[in-house]
DNA sequence: CCAGTTATCTATCTACTACTAGATAGACAA
DNA sequence: TTGTCTATCTAGTAGTAGATAGATAACTGG
């Protein structure tokens, strides 16, 4: 079957990226891992470049229902960004980095399409961040001073780092520990 | 003169990693920008894992100094904290990643004792960041809640985090607001 | 001036890169 | 049966990767 073909090519050239980066896999290391030959991954796949922002878009597509299902399975502002710091934490999990992460580092080396792919999934976490973070504080489930806008882009800034730095000492610990001391300055003190 | 040689291939490929990644560059885009022959690096850096660690830890020594610098010339924890800052800020301010932010995200690819020479530049910030805010917060300069190691864990992931983001959002002002937030809620009440 | 050192060159190697052309085999439909 | 589509294969392209051997200058100290 086709489908399933591509889809494994996906799912192994995802892993790739995210623990070797872009350019530190081949379209033969994919073929060996599948048991076919890499002019087969051509055919689902005519070029990198295409490979890359299929594996950018399927990867935020999936982001995104999942911050909806956070947002209609969690009504509270607390539990959401938790929900949301669990993401990146499940990622985390096995070695990889945020597939964003990884190729927004690597940017400078990446053919444009893939560069806006990536550009769109940070825009999508800042908004729903953004969105959040509004609401919590109206209803008064969490307190912060300053706009929105600049704890979201510390927040989003602390996960892609954090993943990048425990990932690097080899302590997974520290990840959670630099999130959920972010998460606590968030509450209000009454409900601590 | 050889030192000189040395140097801006160390110089030339250090860019070339902090923009593209490791896997991004090759001897001879080096070489070409020199206006040498790629045998000729060879002869300074036998292979590129070579390369690697020779750049990795001129990096760390570089910023080891400049730390040291910030202890001698800033006697409060807040001056020094926004001097650390400031290191990575003029690293994103000529789009460059700091060199051990990518690195460290592209560790599954890379030669093992680069890997090491990486941790090792996080173990540096870490330590000296862990001494500036239990100093700070003895003399009262600066508050937080928790223990110093989870605040430090915090600021490291956030600065290295930004760099990514806000390179990739292309959007440096992103950085700042993200940093600015946090050094911001490191101050006492009574200081603002 | 000679011997050794340093830094570069030319030329080459093997392995791999992304990518392509054309053949093939099976499935499905008219 | 005939034709089309899908997915793979074999076999190859041109170009690049990191790396090496050996020649060649240029400088350096005795």
């Amino acid at each position: 079957m086709s489908a399933i073909t591509a889809d494994k090519v996906l799912d192994i050239a995802q892993r790739l990226v995210q623990t070797r980066g872009y350019n530190g896999f081949s379209y033969r290391d994919i073929a060996e891992e599948i048991g076919i030959k890499s002019a087969s991954i051509h055919y689902h796949f005519p070029s990198k470049a295409d490979l890359g922002v299929a594996l950018v878009s399927r990867y935020r597509e999936a982001f995104a229902e999942e911050l909806q299902d956070i947002l209609t399975r969690n009504a509270e502002a607390p539990k959401r960004l938790k929900c949301f710091v669990a993401l990146f934490r499940a990622t985390l999990r096995d070695d990889r980095l945020c597939l964003c992460g990884m190729l927004g580092a690597e940017m400078g080396g990446l053919p444009a399409p893939v560069n806006n792919e990536v550009s769109g999934f940070f825009i999508l976490c800042e908004a729903w961040l953004i969105d959040v973070l509004k609401q919590g504080r109206k209803a008064e489930e969490i307190a912060f001073r300053g706009n929105p806008q600049a704890v979201a882009d510390q927040f989003l800034s602390l996960l892609e780092g954090a993943m990048v730095v425990a990932r690097a000492m080899n302590d997974t610990d520290r990840f959670d520990r630099a999130a959920n001391a972010f998460l606590r300055v968030l509450r209000t003190p009454d409900q601590d």
